[in-house]
RNA sequence: GGGCGGGUAGCUCAGUUGGUUAGAGCACUGGCCUUACAAGCCGGGGGUCACAGGUUCGAGACCUGUUCCGCCCACCA
């Protein structure tokens, strides 16, 4: 087809090879497994940190739904990683699955319908099946502990297939090599290294406190995975008795529920209706407690009646004030939520459930006593409003009005159904309180993409209020690598815990043995017990970087990983996976874990509200690349900024869809065009080429940012205007030879096309690597010898340098308003623009007039004009054209 | 109550350090089968830039206030 034997020609292709639409579900199979076979995507370990670009990529939660969120800003990163590649860094591109936790126990207890209980002995070759909706109403089977946890990890890794192929099917540029799970044995070791690490640091301790607690789960949780919800609640207004004294006073209280809990009662310091009762102590209705009265500026004279009752524990003021106040802790609320049986004294008792009445007090309480929350609190009312003389004879009864309805925030675990509870258990912590101003410091060193999205950290850092609890009472996930002592009694010394050293790691200490303990004394009286928690889930996703370069396991892969370059992730998890990872990493090694945290937004649906399983209004994925293709997709996705949430909108893919297919078709046709090799010489090929450098650098320089979308942008409207509009209608008949010039403009004109589509393939292909690599392998493959578009060079200014400035900057830009202005008229004529023009008159300013002369030729060729005239006038302004004459050559008639 | 972001065409959004007549895509609409592409091309209509002041020769952009929407946070009796 070529004909090589005197001058060199382009190696063109010819269009009739190629099936005239593109097939996009067969090409990214295609594409995808080659890029893998060849490696592409993998991290060069003998290559230098400064020449490496390390991402802290995000481990979904592999138990939870696939949905387009997940497409939308793993794209993001892609897209970022993939024009890194190209300006020739070594990339480190990892990716875990993120399977411990909370909803992959939930997923796992509904998958086989089981549950777990600690004292269920193991069953090896334990065969569970998969439970149908039938078995829904079955009592669960009732499963140890390390069969559950087989169970999970069976569920998980069939979930990760989903996931992964979900990835390549949209071409993340992963390094597969270096997947990873939360829970296998190298996260499991960090984790507990981490631990042992902070421990050794001193910022690890082990208190019995009042925490806040989710009765469902059964477990303690961290300030961070709190959230308010409204809830409708109700004042109940209480009569409360005086020690010593006729007087009474109400207070207002929406948890009545607790009043066996009451402790104390406070108003405010400077409220004369209560100053006299400060230093009193108030009886308590119903169970006759006396209580202090003190003063405290904490409570608000505004809300209520201004006075109330302090319980162990209502909330977290409640705790404030247990503290401070040195009270008594009556904890009635048990671990599930449910009232506990407790035992009134006389006041004489300091057990903490003194009454002037305990037989009366038993008998109130002996009915509240197995109810959980809400049913302990209709009991309550009910009492409260028909025993008379509750706090004291002589008085009706205490509850003196009708509840009165109100709305107002109540704490709720973020997974979790009701509200949570403040109970006083043992608990693991890290120490953050007091290094807000450490953090507040890391975390102004990094770069925010965007930059607002660091005053999320800052405030939510700020407003800390809680040290964060680290232990969670749950079975799947990484252990607390301790153990007690057990005294004579067989009970658990928890002042003296065992650790396990570092060399042990990972170490389950429900199956590992203490160390210096033999496994037959373990659970007897002096020999020892492990400790059951695990760690808080983000304990050991706060160590993503360091999981993935190794860390103490392999410090000099650790050092040439650490810390990454970017951290991308969703806004809501800044107060909890960019917090802690930022915590861990100052406190281990004082260093911050990353230059640069990318937030994507959220895909909200065309309601505008957040896209969740919860809400159903989840859109899978799959379908919109079966229908629209993965470049498609991808191109919705790239086209949101940084932090934007964006709406979902099906219209959007069909777009990509078009551009995909345009490119396709340009590529098409650019390569099928064949002419002997030569320098761009043409002035509006040079003037074409010198907007391509603008563009370069636009593009370039956004990326820079990590801005992705005007890139984009940029170069779409380049493509599709100046491009497949202007310049190549423009250049078309030149490049096929029917304009009659020599073959030097000729061949100018195939090269500057072909270095056109050339940049532009590089410039979309980290959004559309699947097209862009497709039309590459047809000609450029075997001209750069880059194989794949992704082996080759981001484009750049300097690799435009060798081609001559065009005489006037202006070239391309007269050119174009020429064509548009022709065009126009002949559209207005009921032409097509493919209609050839039997004469034209073109007036423009004499300075215009200079410059136009230079691309003359061009605008007669490509309008296809038989006979044109210029005419200078100086009344038009510069750069404007005026149409004197137009002839429009008549249709020709069909022949047949 | 505190903090952050936003309000630009019917819809989704760009709009650089303030600078001609405010842009794109979608949608709507007229024309065109034109040798890469009808999954296309050439045109057209459509905006009091949330509101009110201010700074300036000049404001969509800067300042102040108001208002609406969204998000994050807050001790929730």
């Amino acid at each position: 087809m070529t004909d090589n034997n005197t001058k060199k020609t382009f190696h063109s292709i010819d269009p009739e090879q190629l099936p005239k639409h593109f097939d996009t579900q067969a090409a990214e199979q295609r594409l995808e497994a080659d890029w893998e076979a060849k490696g592409i995507h993998h991290y060069d370990p003998s290559r230098g940190r400064d020449e490496t670009f390390v991402v802290d990529t995000p481990p979904p939660t592999v138990s939870g739904s696939l949905h387009v969120g997940h497409i939308f800003s793993y794209t993001h990163t892609d897209v970022v990683v993939r024009q890194q590649r190209m300006r020739g860094k070594n990339i480190f591109y990892p990716l875990g699955w993120d399977d411990n936790g909370l909803p992959t126990e939930r997923r796992v207890q509904n998958f086989f319908n089981v549950r777990v209980d600690v004292k269920v002995p193991y069953e090896p070759n334990l065969e569970l099946v998969e439970s149908s909706s039938a078995d829904a109403k079955k009592p669960p089977r009732i499963l140890s502990r390390p069969n559950f946890i087989d169970a999970c990890h069976r569920v998980t890794s069939e979930d990760e297939k989903v996931f992964k192929a979900l990835w390549r099917r949209i071409g993340l540029s992963v390094d597969w090599n270096q997947e990873y799970a939360t829970i296998d044995h190298k996260s499991r070791t960090l984790a507990q290294l981490s631990f042992l690490d902070l421990l050794d640091k001193g910022h690890v301790c082990s208190v019995t406190a009042p925490t806040m607690w989710d009765v469902d789960f059964q477990t303690a949780v961290a300030q961070a995975e709190v959230e308010d919800r409204n809830q409708v609640g109700a004042f109940h207004d209480l009569q409360f008795a005086v020690e010593g004294s006729d007087e009474t006073f109400t207070i207002a209280t929406t948890r009545p529920e607790l009043l066996a809990a009451c402790v104390g009662v406070t108003a405010h310091p400077d409220d004369a209706r209560f100053k006299p009762l400060f230093g009193k102590r108030a009886i308590t209705p119903l169970f006759r407690v006396p209580v202090p009265i003190f003063p405290s500026e904490l409570a608000d004279p505004e809300k209520g009646t201004g006075i109330l009752m302090v319980c162990t524990f209502g909330d977290q003021t409640d705790v404030t004030w247990w503290r401070e106040q040195k009270l008594k802790l009556r904890q009635i609320i048990g671990r599930n939520g449910r009232l506990l049986p407790v035992t009134f004294n006389g006041v004489t008792s300091n057990e903490g459930w003194e009454s002037l009445d305990p037989e009366r007090a038993q008998k109130f309480y002996d009915g509240l006593v197995g109810k959980n929350v809400n049913q302990a609190k209709t009991a309550v009312v009910e009492m409260l409003r028909q025993v008379e003389g509750a706090a004291r004879e002589g008085l009706g009864a205490p509850l003196l009005a009708e509840p009165k309805k109100i709305e107002r925030p109540v704490k709720f675990f973020e997974k979790g159904d009701r509200p949570l509870e403040f109970i006083s258990t043992r608990q693991w912590f890290v120490r953050l309180i007091d290094k807000k101003q450490d953090l507040l410091d890391y975390g102004a060193r990094i770069d925010w993409h965007p930059t607002h999205m660091g005053s999320r950290f800052r405030n939510w850092t700020e407003n800390l209020q809680l040290d964060w609890c680290i232990s969670r009472q749950r079975y799947f996930g990484v252990q607390f690598p301790v153990w007690y002592r057990l005294d004579a009694e067989g009970n658990p010394l928890h002042d003296e815990p065992i650790f396990a050293t570092k060399q042990m790691l990972p170490v389950d200490p429900t199956v590992d043995v203490a160390p210096g303990f033999t496994a037959d004394q373990r659970d007897v009286p002096g020999g020892f017990t492990a400790e059951t928690d695990v760690f808080d889930t983000w304990f050991t996703s706060s160590l993503t970087p360091q999981i993935a370069s190794g860390w103490l396991l392999d410090p000099v892969r650790h050092a040439s990983l650490f810390p990454a370059d970017i951290r991308p992730q969703s806004h809501e998890i800044i107060r909890t996976w960019a917090f802690y990872t930022i915590a861990k990493s100052m406190l281990h090694e004082a260093k911050i874990p990353w230059a640069h945290v990318l937030i994507s937004g959220w895909i909200l649906d065309p309601d505008r509200k957040k896209m969740s399983k919860s809400k159903g209004n989840v859109v899978t994925p799959l379908h919109l690349i079966e229908a629209h293709g993965a470049d498609a997709v991808r191109y919705w996705a790239a086209g949101a900024r940084l932090g934007a949430d964006t709406a979902f909108k099906e219209d959007v893919f069909k777009v990509g869809k078009r551009l995909v297919t345009k490119l396709y078709n340009a590529g098409k046709y650019v390569l099928s065009q064949s002419a002997e090799v030569h320098p761009i010489t043409n002035e509006l090929d040079r003037a074409f080429i010198d907007r391509l450098r603008a563009l370069v650098s636009t593009a370039t320089k956004s990326f820079e940012d990590f801005e992705f979308a005007p890139a984009l942008d940029a170069t779409e409207r380049f493509f599709w205007s100046s491009f497949t509009d202007t310049y190549l209608e423009l250049v078309k008949a030149r490049a096929r030879g029917e304009a009659g010039g020599d073959e030097a403009d000729r061949g100018s004109a195939v090269a500057a096309l072909r270095l056109g589509l050339n940049v532009l393939l590089r410039l979309f292909a980290p959004v559309l690597p699947f097209i862009t690599d497709e039309v590459w392998r047809w000609a450029f493959a075997d001209e750069t010898g880059k194989a794949s578009i992704h082996q080759a060079a981001w484009p750049t200014i300097e690799e435009l340098s060798a081609i001559e400035l065009p005489s006037n900057e202006g070239s391309f830009d007269l050119a174009e308003k020429a064509w548009f202005t022709i065009n126009k008229k002949k559209s207005e004529l009921g032409a097509s623009v493919g209609r050839p023009l039997t004469k034209l008159v073109l007036a423009m300013n004499p300075a215009t007039a200079k410059v136009f002369a230079k691309i003359q030729t061009e605008i007669v060729t490509a309008t296809r004009t038989h006979s044109f005239e210029s005419i200078e006038r100086e009344s038009i302004e510069a750069g404007e054209f005026e149409i004197d004459e137009i002839e429009v050559e008549p249709k020709e008639k069909k022949e047949g």
